[in-house]
DNA sequence: AACAGAGTGACTGTCGACAATACTTGTGTC
DNA sequence: GACACAAGTATTGTCGACAGTCACTCTGTT
């Protein structure tokens, strides 16, 4: 098997439709802030700046629409969504109910190959260089891979898309943006590799109740810094 | 001044788009049952039906994909979601943890009134001929209204959107078709006051165990009265 | 000078038609 | 009789154009 391991999107496939291919354009432009949260979307100019129809165009803004990565309204037009500090917390009061249940699921169900296989994943993780750094890591695709890996071991397959669909999606928005784990890279491999204990001695309670400390811990690191960030910048407007 | 601005008849609303309106109607539709699970939605047929144009129609479509009730495939068309046991019971493990999330949260931030008006609306379930028979109830729009309501007052929009968007159109779906919570209705009221108990205690704990519980013995009845049904059935198609 | 209203401009909603793809049917061969 | 292949049909993807609605501007009045 390839060992390949894919980001849900970018599979340039040639059966892919015109509108499957800008839908994944701009869902990758919005996750890296290339389309400013809250921006408004024109679709006479998106549809030319693709080479596209309007009826094509708006077939792409639709399923963005459904994956939460634009509001629309009638008459009015398309936003991406705007971030908010009280909709990051909600998004991580959710992200730690499901992954926890997630988790316990996994316990019982993860083969140990793919135990094992994650184990080398945290090692190559701690062995890059963006970890020694300690910058990186938590708002790398990496940390995605690690948290969605056991999401996909839990069976779930509501779960999984329910997560990586939609709620992951969002939360890179947040995390390409602010930069929200920064610094907290060395403690969150830590609790990652107990997280990774509790699955491999298929104690379901323990890794739920790990996981659930871990995304709360995540919470509260954003929240301070966030809150600190606000404070110095009284001034701007 | 003319009087006429507006006929006060038939007009559902004015400001409400072609698309959406049909997007409503497909969604009742499926919910409903009159639209069966599975079956293939055809797009020249449905557009002459309702008297608008494929492009209208395919707004429609792509709204009830976002929402997970239909599924498109490139090049072969849209299906109404297949209901499978297994996928039930996915849905009620996700319920499980996220309504005990929302019941946590509604504890600490559920104003008194809102609990008093719950009671009041589980009295009028009490004394509805529906639940004295024995019948209705739980999967009646009524059943959702508790729970629902729980979740509102979480305050967490994107939970409450997350599950009434989602997953709680998903769930009428099997609810409406296989009657799946019949002869429950007892029990699951005396849980219901159990619950609001825990949430005017403002015991965030208890609540969101007793609904945790409460959920889960609803999937255990569901799951023993499918494969009992199955059971009887094996000589049908 | 400030506000109200009409007019203009742009954008979104909707439509019908054309092209590309998938399914069906009929035929021929083994 | 069954299977494989090819033509035909139906359905989906895409396009350009028209109509309705909203936002902005400019003018006129108080």
């Amino acid at each position: 098997m390839s060992s390949s391991i894919l980001t849900p999107s970018a599979d340039a496939d040639a059966r892919e439709t015109r509108a499957e291919q800008v839908f994944h354009d701009l869902q990758r432009a919005i996750i890296t802030g290339e389309l400013a949260a809250g921006s408004k979307l024109s679709e006479p100019a998106l549809a030319s700046r693709y080479g596209i129809s309007r009826g094509t165009l708006r077939a792409a803004l639709h399923r963005l629409e459904g994956h939460r990565l634009v509001v629309r309204e009638a008459h009015i037009g398309t936003r991406v969504v705007t971030l908010e500090l009280s909709s990051l917390i909600e998004l991580f009061q959710i992200r730690e109910s499901l992954e926890g249940l997630a988790c316990r699921l996994a316990a019982a169900r993860m083969p140990a190959s793919e135990i094992a296989s994650l184990s080398r994943l945290l090692d190559q993780h701690a062995e890059s260089p963006d970890f020694s750094a300690g910058r990186g890591y938590c708002h790398q695709e990496g940390d995605f891979d690690f948290h969605y890996r056991i999401v996909q071991a839990s069976g779930n397959a509501a779960l999984t898309q329910m997560l990586g669909d939609g709620l992951y999606q969002r939360l890179r928005i947040y995390r390409v943006q602010l930069a929200a784990d920064a610094g907290r890279a060395p403690q969150a491999m830590i609790e990652h590799r107990r997280i990774l204990e509790a699955l491999a001695a298929r104690d379901g309670e323990l890794a739920e109740l790990l996981m659930r400390r871990h995304i709360a811990a995540s919470r509260h690191h954003i929240e301070r810094r966030l809150s600190a960030q606000s404070s110095t910048e009284e001034t701007s407007p």
